[in-house]
RNA sequence: GUGGCCGUAGCUCAUCAGGUAGAGCACUGGAUUGUGAUUCCGGCGGUAGCGGGUUCGAGCCCCGUCGGCCACCCCA
């Protein structure tokens, strides 16, 4: 067994479910054009000091799961493990912030960890950021965006908006100093991972799945009675424009991100028909990382939504009709060497005028029987057939292999004269 | 990084208590010397992930290793 595979965590997207991706990503581009962002393409591996900067350095993505390498004049570069940093810097990079700004970018993201369901090492997002505006009517815009792609995609129902505030750092800083404080008169009631957080994030303890951490935090200080007055009022701002477009959301007090960066406005979009990654869309405000990275002081929001995730979705909730399988609307089979000059030089002619067929031309010689089981395999619903029958008449035959076309009186084959075969083609595919 | 389950034909799986492996699908030949999908008959296809150990004998038991899935951690 000494077939080379695949790395860890690296998939294969194949045949069958790319047709989901392209759903995906021809509805998400569509529906960006319409809103008026620009796409932009980024680089897939920026310096390491770019992602340790801004992500955060005790974060886990920093601390552990970066593939991480040195170039070779020593410089440390890193795979991006997520988008917004490499986007930022962009947009700092080339100039772009000098007025209010909708980027979109998509692409594969890298990050070193045990792959399960909705999660492995090579994964992609669709990542959205807008600079330069500060009011939550950005916010709501992004939000609104995203329920509208999911309704498009036939998730609206799988997925639940949860919302909530971080607070300017400052209010941050308070809060978390009154949270430490009051995990820490009661630490032997912690699980071990919280207790390791209390040092490193104690924010994130607030997200723990332990029942009795769960339990321990229903008398801990809220995130709210620590915001500062321009973030709650932004908060409820952003609710109420919520409320006014429709849009259900739930407040989530203890929701919080793990990218250092965030603050104010955090948000995810959670499904439970994942499993245990049920997060398709995270993202929030991060109005200092432009100023952090060296540009301008500009306020920005953005989120990313992980395809995988989504395609899965997509799958579970059977949202796609199983989509067409079929690789070709036509099979051409041709049976002895006169017959494939015949087959060839029409097929030819067949791909000049009617450029939106698929047709398949069958390839590697085989009797008719064969060949016409490739055509039946291919899924096509219509056979070309050239013998030496048809090469001496100057025809073609042709042959219903789909029982849907019975329905409609095209069944059983038909001799068609070859300079009727275009026409024949058109008249049958109309529909 | 931690834990649980699992690696047998291209795919999905069987092999009851250790006695050197079987089915369906797929592929292929024929019944049908110019006709698929249905039916019938035949064929190809496996160093049982890999390495070691126990045993007269290991797909099955033990150890290691690699890989997969799921979960923890964390995140999309």
């Amino acid at each position: 067994m000494s077939h080379i595979q695949a790395v860890r965590g690296m998939n294969d997207i194949l045949p069958d479910d790319t047709p989901h991706w392209r759903l995906l990503e021809q509805t998400v581009s569509r529906l960006l054009a319409s809103y008026g962002y620009g796409e932009i393409r980024l680089p897939v591996v920026e310096k390491t000091e770019l992602f340790r900067r801004s992500i955060g350095e005790v974060t886990d993505i920093v601390e552990r799961e970066m593939y991480s390498f040195d170039d070779r004049n020593g410089d440390s570069l890193t795979l991006r493990p997520e988008g917004t940093a490499g986007c930022v810097r962009a947009a700092v990079q080339q100039g772009l912030l000098g007025v209010p700004r909708r980027l979109w970018y998509a692409g594969p993201m890298f990050r070193y960890e045990r792959p399960q369901k909705g999660r492995q090492r090579q994964f992609h997002q669709i990542g959205v950021e807008s600079f330069g505006v500060a009011s939550p009517d950005m916010d709501a815009e992004h939000l609104l965006l995203c329920a509208r792609l999911w309704r498009a995609l036939g998730l609206g129902d799988s997925v639940e908006l949860q919302i909530n505030s971080l607070g300017s750092s400052a209010a941050r800083q308070a809060y978390r100093s009154a949270l430490v404080s009051y995990l820490e008169a009661r630490v032997d009631d912690l699980d071990e991972d919280s207790r390791r957080r209390l040092q490193s994030n104690p924010l994130r303890i607030l997200d723990s799945k332990v029942p009795q951490t769960q339990a321990l935090l229903d008398g801990a200080p809220t995130m709210a009675d620590y915001l500062d007055e321009e973030s709650s009022t932004d908060f409820a701002r952003l609710c109420e424009l919520l409320q006014a477009a429709g849009q259900a959301y739930v407040v989530n007090p203890r929701l919080v991100r793990g990218l250092d960066y965030y603050n104010k406005t955090v948000y995810e979009w959670v499904t439970t028909r994942l499993g245990a990654q049920g997060t398709v869309c995270g993202g929030g405000r991060y109005d200092a990382l432009v100023e952090q990275l060296g540009g301008k002081p500009t306020p920005a929001v953005g989120f990313a939504m992980g395809m995988e995730r989504l395609v899965l979705l997509m799958a579970e909730t059977g949202a796609i009709d199983s989509a067409d399988k079929a690789l070709a609307d036509v099979y051409a089979v041709a049976v002895g060497e006169a017959a494939q000059l015949a087959s060839l030089a029409a097929i030819e002619s067949v791909r000049d005028q009617l450029p939106e067929l698929a047709i398949v031309q069958h390839t590697g010689g085989g009797n008719f029987k064969n060949q016409l089981k490739k055509a039946d395999r291919s899924g096509a619903r219509v056979a070309l057939i050239w013998g030496e029958d048809e090469v001496r008449s100057q025809s073609v035959t042709l042959k219903f292999l789909r029982e849907e076309a019975a329905q409609e009186g095209k069944s059983g084959q038909q001799a068609v004269p070859r300079e009727q075969l275009e026409s024949t083609l058109r008249a049958v595919f109309a529909d």
